[in-house]
DNA sequence: TTTCTTACA
DNA sequence: TGTAAGTA
């Protein structure tokens, strides 16, 4: 499937429920990687929606930007200018709704976490 | 009006 | 992270 680039700012802020800050900070760290088309503006894809909801999920669940990135890898399979996002993805979420607030595809890695919490003590610290 | 960047609280 | 300033 392709990947369109048409969410701005403002649906991505609603859809991810990230602050545009939130949102910015995590494309500097090379968390994600939206599109840039038209006076410098961000345009995110649903995988972009997606990648930054997996980033949340991480993130409030403790853990920092580095173990994040180590996480997700960068995508890019650059040839020159122009770059093709391959991340294109693992599910697809266009036509399931979301009944849930843990859109998480990455179940292995939420079952590991899970068994590491429960083993060894656990935080739930910064936002 | 909204987003962008830079910079400060 | 939030927010302000000055742009585009």
């Amino acid at each position: 499937m392709k990947a369109k680039k048409n969410i701005t700012m403002k649906e991505a802020k609603e859809k991810t429920g990230l602050s545009s800050r939130q949102i910015r900070y995590y494309d500097q760290q090379d968390l994600v990687f939206p599109g840039r088309s038209r006076g410098n503006q961000r345009l995110f894809s649903e995988n972009d929606i997606e990648r930054l909801l997996k980033i949340k999920d991480l993130i409030t669940a403790g853990n920092s930007i580095e173990t994040v990135r180590s996480k997700l890898r960068a995508p890019e399979t650059q040839t020159n200018g122009q770059y093709e996002f391959d991340y294109e993805n693992e599910f697809d979420y266009s036509d399931v709704k979301l009944d849930s607030l843990f859109p998480v595809s990455n179940r292995s890695e939420l079952i590991k976490r899970l068994s590491r919490s429960n083993s060894k003590g656990f935080k739930e610290e910064e936002e």
